[in-house]
DNA sequence: CCGAGTCGGTTCGGTGAATGAACCGATGCT
DNA sequence: AGCATCGGTTCATTCACCGAACCGACTCGG
């Protein structure tokens, strides 16, 4: 959500939870935080956010301990934002969501689809695995192209380099 | 979210459910509305919501196809907004946000609890059912206060006839 | 018949967040 | 020295949110 991020007195758990990541682009960051996403200039690149709602967001996140920022090199100081596990914690909401889009908005039609990572089963909506009927964590969840994947066409180096199948959380760049 | 609604050539469902459901307060009005609130007046009343955003949210929300609006009695016109097949199916959704305040902002304590009707078994997190193990769809989910119910301090009738243990979708007042 | 109350809104002025473009400091590369 | 990259900050403009007031259709009580 954006504006006046309260809800005042609200029912709870919903609304502390909103209070968060219902502000605009947030929900986005930590998706391509699961992505693999980790660098201010690959958010910026993907997401087409203006740069100082990025730098707010950031810090808002890490100040709720859903991200670590981390200093990866000094000289020059180079800066990485990686899922806490609170943040991980995050994931069944982005699924819920990104699922309820495909049924509903795209027909069906998925632009990513989401295996178990050496079992090799999808994973179906509510994060369980076709084949071995566990329920798959975030780091053991392989995320490649789906049938709508070419829905969009960007070009940039992050795009590129998320449609190679890949496990959520790796690093996406070097 | 707020402004300018749109993603553009943002990652596919994600990115489409939240143009929708992603403004500020739409999210609470769809929770409002599964636990059986259904008039303009109550919305109003339970949210502390301004007037012309609630009515911005319901119309956007029934061109969606989320709500139905529909006139339950002619003279003097009275409307409700009755949640569709495709509302119904955000439930996942607001679970999960709701799962994760209880757990990273409220250490663990819910204000609201969820038993499966007829089995009475509790809902777990994933939205299964402790005794019988089933998948409970939200109709047959009954809502019942939480140890953190009393956190807040609302008189209103809406948050009062909300104490009572009811089912969810069914309308909360006559 | 008059006045007050309810319901479901719309209208309006003020505020403040989001936006996009420009700028900046530290560093590396040639 | 000159240019590029990274990770930001600053600034003017735009636009959604906010809250209070207003409104039309109707009912009820006297």
């Amino acid at each position: 959500m954006a504006l006046g991020k309260d809800y005042g007195q609200q029912d709870c758990a919903l609304a502390r939870t909103l209070e968060l990541v219902g502000e605009r682009w947030t929900l986005l960051i930590v998706r391509d935080a699961f992505y693999g996403v980790r660098r201010y200039s690959d958010f910026l690149a993907h997401l087409d956010i203006p740069r100082a709602v990025l730098s707010s967001r950031l810090q808002t996140l890490v100040e709720a301990g859903v991200l670590d920022k981390r200093r990866y090199q000094e000289s020059p100081p180079r800066e990485e934002y990686v899922l806490t596990e609170r943040g991980v914690d995050l994931w069944p909401i982005i699924r819920s969501m990104a699922r309820w889009g495909e049924k509903h908005v795209q027909n069906g039609v998925a632009c990513r689809i989401f295996r178990h990572h050496g079992c090799g089963g999808t994973v179906d909506p509510t994060g369980i695995c076709a084949l071995c009927a566990a329920l798959v964590a975030p780091d053991a969840t392989e995320v490649a192209p789906g049938p709508g994947a070419n829905l969009l066409r960007r070009e940039d180096a992050v795009t590129l380099a998320m449609r190679r199948p890949h496990r959520l959380l790796e690093p996406l760049l070097p």
